[in-house]
DNA sequence: GCCGTTTTCGGCCCGACTGTTTTCAGTCG
């Protein structure tokens, strides 16, 4: 699959054409281009074979001749054009904030500018701020974003495990010292994205200039960017940003709206109110006419006065929600209330915090009627795994603690079995019996060839007992890529085996993620179980990540296994 | 360069803030 490749192609010809002063309507259309390959969801060469490009929104006879030149030659010719008119490297140059296409370009063109360090020297000697459009204030902030004193344009994206509890902490810190009265944390937060760029709060107030300056001095403080009336904008500690907008009450459902994005989504919804006669804005919607206000104190007005159902946030990347909505067959999307039991959690038996009974203890407060253990087994040495005998004793445990809690919970003893290097796991297939359910993961011998690497999955797929496969790209975000699959033979592999996926809920995997568990979905049919893989009790509360990426997959309760009744369960499993 | 219930031309999402200006362009989200 070339999706990826193919459209940073386009991302490199929209930049560079900006850069070059083409047409802005025909950069977005690169843009955005771009955007659409990387999200379609299967092989863009098949597309290409199959002369189906233009059938994507937004690509023509123009874009599909680039494609196919890219994938047939390796080269677009116009990109090549660009790159001998402007130097590539300003685009690393436009990273720097407060600098975009138009500045990048004139300082090339008055001082031949092209690098970042060139950029540097030239605001040290003092040489920026007499360039016309450009000042003092303009040649210190440059400085200070090279010198990462502010903010970097591509500062890294943290994960939604991280970004989360922060927005709370902020929300909260506003809530016990400022007069707010509404508030939304919205942004890809709200949407559920695995990672998050900056954090969007928004409140309502009567007195927004005080909540303004409650937020400018919230205690992870470390510069303030922007401060104004009705936004403000602030750098943490930590280098995420974190943007506050106050509004009207009469305008807060238009501007969560707004807000919560995607920013591809809110186009379309805009370009489909122009064409009802309406324009909507972050204060509501208007009608062209007569500029009368229409709507936008709840949410659901603006999606009311197109003629469309309310979407949920984690559905709107514009990838199709608008089309289902209009044609009115969204899925009713799986909600945290749906799960009914945990199926991966870690004990100190392996290398958990807590015992059995404390995390059956705190899922049963979470209001779940099953947990299934799966510790580590004896080949992970890392994780203290688990032998036969072992694992006979943790059943007796829980057959005990079974007893003690009655029918209206049960723990199941399970296993996290280790995909061995060689296509095998821990123990002999005889020996699987023992447990309620199997899963198995890979955990070791993560650099292995791709051949090799599906070899040992499949393998292990294959055999009986075994039904689930945990975090099965073995990504972890913002430290290692997964290891290298072909997921679309795995999707087909389980189909044909019967084996399921894991949805692993921890932010650090989100594993499979939202777009290759639509895929599996849509494609495939494939169902799945959302486990927290939680190594203490408190773990079990990133169950909502979990649901975060499910219901970004478009997702329904039918398709995850664990939203299943104890008794359904207990069925479920014996079948296998 | 794309697109069409205003269809083959003439549009293309919209507003806040900053720094440079003296009415606005550039950048950002």
């Amino acid at each position: 699959m070339r999706n990826k490749e193919v459209s940073q192609k386009f991302y490199e010809l929209a930049s560079l054409a900006e850069l070059a002063g083409e047409n802005p309507f025909k950069v977005n259309a690169y843009a955005r281009a771009a955007r659409t390959i990387e999200n379609l969801p299967g092989p863009i060469e098949d597309l290409a074979r199959d002369g189906k490009l233009t059938e994507i929104r937004g690509i023509g006879s123009g874009i599909a001749k680039k494609i196919v030149q890219y994938l047939e030659t390796g080269k677009i010719e116009k990109l090549e054009e660009f790159k001998s008119k402007v130097p590539f490297s300003l685009l690393e140059m436009e990273k720097v904030s407060g600098l975009g296409p138009k500045g990048a370009m004139a300082l090339y063109k008055h001082l031949g500018i092209k690098t970042v360090e060139g950029l540097k020297k030239a605001a040290l000697d003092g040489k920026i701020r007499s360039l016309p459009g450009f000042g003092l204030k303009k040649e210190e902030n440059i400085l200070k974003a090279i010198q990462g004193l502010r903010k970097k344009k591509e500062e890294k994206r943290v994960s939604i495990g991280l970004a989360l509890p922060l927005a709370e902490t902020i929300v909260d810190f506003l809530k016990r010292n400022s007069p707010i009265e509404r508030f939304q944390i919205c942004g890809s937060i709200r949407r559920m994205k695995e990672t998050v760029g900056d954090i969007d709060i928004l409140v309502t107030s009567k007195e927004s200039e005080k909540v303004m300056k409650t937020f400018a001095e919230v205690p992870m403080l470390k510069d303030v960017l922007v401060s104004g009336e009705t936004k403000t904008s602030i750098l943490t500690n930590e280098n995420i940003q974190v943007d506050l907008r106050v509004v009207e009450p009469l305008s807060f459902g238009a501007a969560i709206q707004y807000f919560t994005g995607s920013k591809q989504h809110n186009i379309k919804l805009r370009e489909l109110a122009i064409k009802k006669g309406y324009k909507i804005n972050e204060y509501g919607v208007f009608e062209v006419k007569s500029g009368k206000k229409v709507g936008g104190e709840r949410e659901e007005d603006v999606y009311d006065l197109l003629g469309l159902p309310w979407i949920p946030p984690e559905m709107r990347e514009d990838r199709g929600e608008i089309e289902s909505a209009m044609a009115n067959d969204l899925p009713i999307l799986i909600e945290s209330s749906d799960i009914k039991g945990d199926t991966h959690v870690h004990t100190r038996y392996s290398d958990g915090a807590n015992t059995i009974e404390e995390v059956a203890k705190k899922a049963m407060e979470l209001g779940y009627e099953y947990i299934v253990i799966t510790d580590h087994a004896r080949a992970l040495g890392v994780a203290s795994g688990l032998s036969i005998e072992e694992y006979k004793r943790e059943g007796r445990e829980i057959a005990e603690l079974n007893k003690k809690f009655g029918d209206g919970f049960r723990i199941f003893l399970g296993v996290e079995l280790n995909i061995l290097s060689n296509g095998s796991v821990d123990f002999p297939e005889e020996a699987l019996d023992l447990f309620d359910i199997c899963t198995a993961g890979v955990h070791t011998g993560l650099t292995q060839s791709k051949d090799k690497m599906m070899k040992r999955i499949k393998n292990v797929m294959r055999m009986k007992k075994i039904k689930i496969i945990v975090h099965p790209t073995g990504r972890v975000i913002g430290e290692r890529e997964g290891y290298d699959v072909d997921l679309e033979e795995l999707l087909e592999e389980a189909k044909n085996t019967g084996t399921m996926f894991e949805i692993n809920a921890n932010p650090k995997r989100l594993d499979l993620n939202d777009i290759n568990a639509l895929r599996a979905k849509k494609m495939y049919g494939l169902r799945f179980s959302i486990g927290t893989d939680a190594h203490s009790k408190e773990g079990l509360a990133d169950m909502k990540y979990g649901i975060g990426i499910a219901r970004r997959a478009w997702l329904t309760k039918n398709d995850v296994i664990n939203t299943l009744s104890l008794r359904e369960f207990e069925k479920f499993i014996k079948s296998w």
